[in-house]
RNA sequence: GGAAAGAUGGCAGAGUGGUCUAAUGCGGCGGUCUUGAAAACCGUUGGGUGUAACAGCCCCGGGGGUUCGAAUCCCUCUCUUUCCGCCA
């Protein structure tokens, strides 16, 4: 969430900027200023009768092993009328940051300046493409055809046992996804990036640190015995590990990647969008969670889309790189490319990865910040992350881009690890 | 799941109701000495809030309570360790 002193410092910038994201703001900025105003003179009011009764306390002590009993009591009942104001202050002031935090949480991160405006997908500017988009000369099937052809992902049977969305992958469709999570990992660490493998449940602690508790709690599958979630990207448990940390500068570049499986509820999608892999309940993904000084986020930024990108490219994807505008961004993203990859079965874009600048949104909710040496005071870390893959929207193009007479062909870079160069 | 013990500063560890604004040691930082280093010695050493800067206030696992006063007593939750049970 955003700070409360930026707000303070930065009224009108704030409410404009938010405007971008298609958030009006004025009233709630406008509400928890005033709050924070009333939050100091409170919590000013509160501390100075705190100061009058650690002073009391004291001389009653001294009083009690000077014996002086009777002064000493006599002291004591001053206090009563003192622990009564103080209770009210207490509620008060608990009341009010109840209000702020209510509020703040439901403002979005405020766009970066170079984020274009636009209402949604169709305002996102391209920012690069490349590879070779196959030509319409044979017919060209749809990725839930070619599965069931080769017998590589079997949707029936997910349905039988879970529901839809959660396929099957067999044969080669298992080992295909193998080779892609271990080819990620394996580019990922070249890059620097070090491997973790977090927990895929998470508390409610951290769902609130990354951003998607309180309002996105319908998203993610809740077990509700233990009250955890099932997370809906690495980008959950990885960031969260630096939750309440106070790095160095020096620290900076953090680097992680972690492959887990993700667990999205997707409540309200239905239709063409969802046949196949196109949307599923339960799905690989390899993530990247960088920490960053605030003066070099944005080239860390671009160099993790360089780095995306150098993915697809190995993968021979033909892909596009789009800027979200203001109006298609996500709640706590400051910036964000999106990667589509063509899919040519289905003559259409798919989404296989976000890279996004959080800047010190998410940091602000974990409490993760760090300290020059020169300096005593902590400042909030930015948070980045991306998709580096997901994986059945590139399973879905493999399959669909290079399906041939003789069966699918594996890309040459995947081949020394499926160990097969082709599905038949 | 049952029983017991425990959770204190970067780490180790004392403190069981009133100079605890937490002893001591290690580590870190600065200095003296040295050609340089080590050793020794001296000093220093967290976070939050707040302020022009001080002051003040809060933080001894989390939350609540008792008391004029809580690291210390009570309740509760979480976690850790040990033993038992179950078990990949």
């Amino acid at each position: 969430m955003l700070t409360i002193k930026f707000i303070q410092e930065n009224k009108d910038f704030v409410i404009d900027r938010l405007s971008v994201k298609k958030f009006d703001g004025k009233e709630r900025i406008e509400k928890i200023i005033e709050l924070d105003n009333e939050r100091k003179n409170t919590q000013f009011q509160l501390d100075q009768k705190l100061a009058q009764l650690n002073t009391i306390s004291k001389e009653i002590g001294s009083l009690f092993q000077a014996g002086k009993t009777v002064e000493a009591n006599n002291a004591r009942q001053k206090t009563s009328d003192l622990k009564d104001e103080i209770k009210v202050f207490e509620q008060n002031l608990a009341e009010i940051e109840k209000k702020i935090t209510s509020i703040l949480v439901q403002i979005p991160n405020i766009p970066h300046t170079s984020v274009p405006i636009g209402r949604g997908a169709e305002d996102n500017p391209i920012i690069r493409s490349g590879g070779i988009i196959p030509q319409a000369g044979s017919k060209k099937f749809p990725h839930w055809e070619l599965t069931d052809k080769y017998k590589i992902i079997d949707f029936e049977l997910g349905n039988k046992l879970t529901g839809a969305g959660f396929p099957v992958y067999k044969g080669k469709g298992a080992k295909l996804q193998r080779a892609l999570i271990n080819f990620f990992l394996d580019e990922a660490g070249k890059e620097g990036y070090m491997e973790v493998q977090p927990p895929i449940l998470v508390n409610e602690d951290s769902g609130f640190g990354t951003g998607q508790l309180p309002d996105k709690e319908g998203q993610m599958y809740h077990v509700g015995i233990d009250n955890l979630y099932l997370i809906p990207t690495a980008e959950v448990p990885v960031t969260n590990i630096y939750r309440d940390v106070l790095l160095n500068a020096k620290d900076f570049p953090v680097k992680n990647t972690a492959y887990t499986p993700c667990f999205r509820r997707e409540a309200g999608s239905y239709g063409k969008d969802v046949r196949g892999l196109n949307r599923l309940h339960q799905f690989d993904k390899v993530e990247i969670v960088r920490l960053e000084h605030p003066s070099n986020s944005y080239d860390a930024l671009e160099q993790m889309v360089n780095y995306v990108e150098s993915l697809v490219k190995k993968l021979e994807l033909p892909y596009r790189i789009v800027l979200l505008c203001g109006g298609d961004m996500g709640f706590t993203s400051a910036k964000t490319y999106d990667f589509e990859v063509y899919s040519a079965g289905q003559d259409k874009w798919l989404e296989v990865s976000s890279v996004s600048n959080f800047e010190s949104y998410q940091s602000n909710r974990l409490k993760l910040r760090f300290k020059e040496d020169s300096e005593k005071k902590t400042q909030f870390a930015h948070t980045l992350n991306g998709s580096a893959l997901a994986l059945p929207r590139i399973v879905a193009a493999l399959l669909e881009n290079n399906q041939t007479e003789k069966g699918i062909e594996i890309p040459e870079i995947l081949r020394k690890y499926t160990g097969f160069d082709i599905i038949d």
